[in-house]
DNA sequence: TCTGGGGTCCTAGGACCC
DNA sequence: TCTGGGGTCCTAGGACCC
């Protein structure tokens, strides 16, 4: 038996516990920029705030409503969710953690009474981390997504389902009856891997609840359809095929892009940028145990802007020899942007990506043919230095925090980097900074 | 004025191999 | 009219997830 715990509205949910005043009211946390909504409270979606709702169009709520909006705050909530997901890790043998605030638990081997157990464990998440979870039980992943949807919807909608199934719900533990009565009270778009274009085409074809779906033919469906939506149908009838993940395989990608606070137009600002995002990849490579060998660089103007002049451009750079070292990926970054650059745009966003990962302590050299790459071989003995160098580079980042140790070429000082981010409502780190801590008065 | 940032998997089609 | 029969690898694009 799974588990998908799952926490409610979590952004919000995470900075609600160090602002109380902000439980009841309507609160929503902006994407990078504060440039749309990516968590709502429950009282924000009753005003009518999508998912994605840019702010600009919603934020006259504010003196209306009195909708309190939030800068993202990605180092809380990365602090919040790991919180979360220790003490979920201690109800069962193995957890798959999903996302920033979801984890699969597999339950196989626990005996008892699984309700009462994720009742506790969810009581004990609020008490310990202060987050407000919902936990849905199933025979499969797909269903325990599903028992995870009712809990919520039942807790935060009275009325949309029997309210005995809100906050923890378990469908591998009902009658027959029960379980085809809540399907065919959801809609298929709520389905764990139906998105808007194969749910349009479900409806289309008169596949309208969960039920619908349920009951279909697999092999048909994997004719008409997919080999995935084949798997979601069998998970609804029960049969597993999505198996639990505890042990991600390391990425095949990794990729830091962002949009720019301002328009940027000089070269000089997209390197220093760049630089800087190339650094972030090459500090998760490291953590990963890879190195890349080849990576992609892109610029863009905003689609958003249509009386501007609009380029996009990319290229792909291989290296010479796969590195994880963060000025060879720099020089190697900056060189496809040289290629890419046009002058005359107003940039609005930039990313760098590194692909085609070798472990790092087995990467394949190149054959010497005496042609002139221009680049000098510095042989196996100055790679291991470099990756001591780098090594110690991360370790001072992860004591004094991210930046205290940067290359130059990302700009010294803020007015290199015109392109940082709009932040305006960012709450403190209170978890992960001395000096940002909470005071408690008494 | 103002519109996020990361990932994965599958499929179809083309190039190429013997 | 009729043009072998298998394969592999790579890429682009589309769909999904949070």
């Amino acid at each position: 038996m799974y588990a998908l715990v799952d926490g409610n509205n979590f952004y919000v949910s995470c900075e609600r516990v160090f602002r109380p005043s902000l439980v009841g009211r309507p609160v929503v946390v902006l994407s990078n920029n504060d440039g749309c909504a990516i968590a709502r409270s429950n009282e924000a979606k009753a005003l009518g705030v999508r998912m994605g709702h840019p702010w600009f169009e919603c934020r006259q709520l504010e003196e209306q409503h009195g909708l309190v909006a939030l800068s993202a705050n990605f180092a809380l909530y990365g602090d919040m969710s790991d919180r979360m997901m220790a003490v979920a890790a201690s109800y069962a043998p193995r957890q798959e953690i999903y996302s920033i605030d979801e984890s699969f638990l597999d339950f196989s081997g626990v005996r008892g009474d699984l309700v009462a157990q994720c009742r506790e464990m969810r009581t004990r998440i609020l008490d310990w981390a202060g987050i407000p979870c919902g936990v849905g039980l199933g025979p499969t992943k797909t269903l325990a997504k599903l028992a995870n949807h009712i809990a919520k919807t039942a807790e935060r909608k009275p009325g949309s389902y029997p309210k005995e199934l809100a906050q923890v719900c378990h469908l591998g533990a009902m009658q027959t009856s029960e379980l085809e009565a809540l399907m065919a009270a959801t809609e298929v778009g709520e389905v764990w891997g139906v998105g808007p274009r194969i749910g349009f085409q479900l409806v289309n074809a008169g596949v309208k609840t969960v039920l619908d779906l349920a009951r279909l033919d697999p092999v048909a469906v994997r004719r008409r359809f997919s080999v995935v939506l084949e798997k979601t149908v069998r998970e609804l009838q029960g049969t597993p095929c999505i198996e639990l993940d505890d042990a991600p395989a390391p990425k095949q990608q990794i990729m830091c892009s962002r949009s720019f606070g301002h328009p940027i137009t000089r070269g000089f600002d997209l390197a220093t940028a760049v630089t800087e995002f190339t650094s972030r990849v090459a500090e998760k490579l490291r953590a990963q145990e890879s190195a890349a060998g080849a990576l992609v660089v892109f610029i863009r103007t905003s689609p958003f802007r249509p009386d501007d002049p609009q380029y996009s451009g990319s290229t792909t750079v291989p290296l010479i020899r796969p590195t994880a070292d963060t000025s060879e990926l720099v020089a190697s970054a900056l060189a496809g942007l040289r290629r890419i650059y046009r002058k005359g745009f107003r940039y609005a966003k930039a990313g760098v990506m590194l692909i085609e990962f070798q472990p790092r302590g087995r990467v394949q050299c190149e054959l010497d043919l005496g042609t002139e790459t221009g680049i000098p071989d510095e042989g196996v003995a100055a790679t291991r230095d470099k990756s001591k160098l780098m090594a110690a580079v991360d370790s001072v980042n992860r004591r004094y925090g991210r930046g205290s140790l940067i290359l130059a070429s990302a700009g010294l000082e803020g007015a290199q980097r015109p392109w940082s981010m709009k932040q305006e409502r960012r709450t403190p780190n209170y978890t992960t900074v001395w000096s940002e801590m909470p005071i408690v008065r008494a």
